[in-house]
DNA sequence: CCCATGACGAG
DNA sequence: AGCTCGTCATGGGT
């Protein structure tokens, strides 16, 4: 008998949501009314349960899914309790402790002692505290919710943690469904639980791009370096001696004795020395002085390959680069403020000169897709001004706007950025106020979101994040209900076209806020080209139900990250 | 040792 | 310009 069998004589239907727990020992099921737990390899529990399409739900997927996506198993539909927690209750958090307790309204707990000598017994204790509702959850003296909760604990009893994320994910769908939902005349799931699992959907792929990392060709990567910083030193005092050398090469230009180039103080007075008085040494500054000194000119090229050096050079290929030419990093499905993804290693932030070592692995190609004008557009939709509703049904939105301002479509656009981005000084003024003219819904959408941010409190994006904002922070929370939704929606197009790629033998390889890359095999090509912009439009249909805003991707195939560039 | 700040890469 | 991130550096505090 397959785990599906098992599972529906049971009563859990096609499609339920089931709880799944890894333990040490065995594997914890629970859904609503039941649970299993099963003496058996994970990895055969998620197999046999296929036929049965479970939703799974798990504390998270680095977690759960990890060891499982370690061996090969493509995970579909779940639930991250952690991925919907930071959605729902807008925790800075993913952790069981930090979750269940914002689910049970308790403050947030201290965080995770590190270490594996947490949880244990202490903690079976206290999750028998709570299988007794009467009694109220544990908590330590200060009324916090106990910290015994941390870490490892699941393992001893994985069908009880199994059964309380049960409890937990019907507690956040609850919360989820009792939003309004922001779309006129839409069926199906409410956008809040759509948003659900798309941000689960986003976290497993974390994992996934953490596991794969993005493909490098390790010999441009060494050319480009040698070419800007010389060999790899061969110890500390060969690197130092060279960092000295390059550090000469600027300094012999400058009058007066050496100084810390590392040092933006010490750059300062060296440059004040050389007659540039300066309120700061950034590079935008020192731009207009470079054509007329050759000093400056040698500090910028300074400071390109210092940083090359320092943040992308030969340690950071030592350290991130692995022997099978993945450049890997660790993936956060929604940090931050605002809710976008983020990864470390340099994966978002890659020099241009170094994207041409951007490679894919023979016999595949890499195909890019990056999202038009999608904060506007965005805009448009989560405010439903009509107008600026209308300008977005054009492939270039800007043209529109700009004919009904009246002004250059340069002029269209640095209004429009600046309206979302709160800019305050500049030039943007008389466009400014046409633009509240125009479409006064979105630009008091924007007004609206700034004074909640100046008051303090807390705000919901279109798709349901709630956005703890500080006092006074009235520019962030004006551009975050845009930037949060603008990453709710790249997140929806990444899952489907992370379903859609199974099919293609693909894989997604990078995330980069609007933009997504593709590994596929070279006859994949093609459809994988096509797939993106299909995912696109049946993301928007449900996304931008009711809108009639269009949503554009251009769409590019070849070798090298660099050639696939717009 | 942590923490603020400057600087800079990207979207 | 205005927004968001991660990383490396200095320089101030313990």
């Amino acid at each position: 008998m397959t785990v599906a069998d098992e599972l529906t004589l049971r009563g859990v239907a096609d499609g339920a949501t089931v709880a799944l727990v890894l333990g040490r020992q065995a594997v914890g099921l629970a859904w609503d009314g039941g649970e299993l737990e099963l003496a058996a390899d994970p990895v055969d529990v998620v197999r046999g349960a296929r036929a049965l399409h479970p939703r799974w739900t798990w504390w998270s997927a680095r977690e759960t899914a990890a060891p499982l996506a370690a061996r090969g198993v493509h995970l579909r539909t779940c639930w991250d309790l952690g991925a919907v927690g930071r959605l729902v209750h807008g925790l800075r958090r993913d952790d069981p402790a930090a979750v269940w307790a914002a689910g049970a309204g308790l403050p947030e707990p201290p965080p995770e002692r590190p270490g594996p000598s947490a949880g244990g017994a202490q903690a079976l204790d206290l999750l028998d505290l709570l299988d007794g509702e009467d009694a109220g959850p544990p908590r330590d003296t200060d009324g916090r919710l106990s910290r015994a909760w941390s870490g490892g604990a699941w393992r001893e009893d994985p069908v009880r943690w199994a059964a309380l994320a049960v409890r937990v994910q019907a507690d956040q769908e609850r919360r989820l469904r009792s939003l309004p939902d922001p779309r006129r005349g839409a069926g199906g799931p409410p956008l809040a639980v759509l948003t659900a699992w798309a941000e689960s959907a986003a976290a497993l792929l974390a994992v996934e791009l953490e596991r794969d990392g993005l493909p490098l060709d390790r010999s441009v990567v060494t050319g480009l370096l040698e070419d800007v910083l010389g060999p790899p030193p061969a110890d500390e005092a060969d690197a130092a001696a060279l960092a000295a050398a390059r550090d000469a090469q600027v300094l012999r230009l400058f009058p007066g004795p050496p100084v810390d180039l590392r040092s933006p103080l010490q750059v300062k007075d060296l440059l004040g020395r050389a007659g540039f008085v300066l309120p700061d040494t950034r590079s935008w500054r020192l731009e207009p002085h470079a054509r007329t000194s050759p000093a400056v000119q040698a500090l910028l090229r300074w400071r390109k390959a210092e940083r090359l050096a320092t943040t992308y050079g030969w340690s950071w290929l030592e350290r991130s680069v692995g022997a099978d030419g993945r450049l890997r990093g660790s993936w956060r499905a929604a940090d931050g403020a605002s809710g976008r993804m983020t990864a470390s290693s340099g994966l978002h932030n890659l020099p241009a000169e170094l994207r041409p070592a951007v490679r894919a692995e023979p016999g595949h190609v890499l195909v890019r897709a990056d999202l038009g004008q999608v904060e506007p557009r965005v805009l448009a939709v989560v405010s439903g001004d009509p107008g600026l509703a209308r300008a977005a049904r054009e492939d270039d939105l800007y043209a529109p706007v700009a004919a009904a301002l009246r002004c250059g479509r340069p002029t269209a656009k640095v209004a429009v950025l600046a309206a979302m981005y709160g800019q305050t000084s500049g030039t943007a003024g008389a466009a400014l106020r046409d633009l509240d003219r125009a479409y006064p819904t979105a630009m008091a959408y924007l007004r609206d979101a700034e004074a909640t941010g100046l008051r303090g409190g807390a705000l919901r994006t279109y798709g349901g994040r709630q956005l703890v904002v500080p006092p006074g922070a009235g520019r962030f929370a004006r551009n975050a209900v845009v930037q949060g939704a603008a990453a709710e929606l790249f997140k929806a197009w990444a899952a489907t076209v992370r379903d859609g790629l199974v099919a293609l033998d693909g894989s997604i390889v990078l995330c980069l806020h609007d933009e997504l890359l593709l590994q596929v095999p070279v006859a994949a090509a093609d459809a994988a080209a096509a797939l993106l912009p299909d995912a696109l439009r049946s993301t928007a249909s449900w996304w931008a139900a009711g809108s009639p805003v269009r949503f554009v991707a251009d769409v590019r195939v070849a070798a090298t990250w660099a050639d696939a560039k717009g």
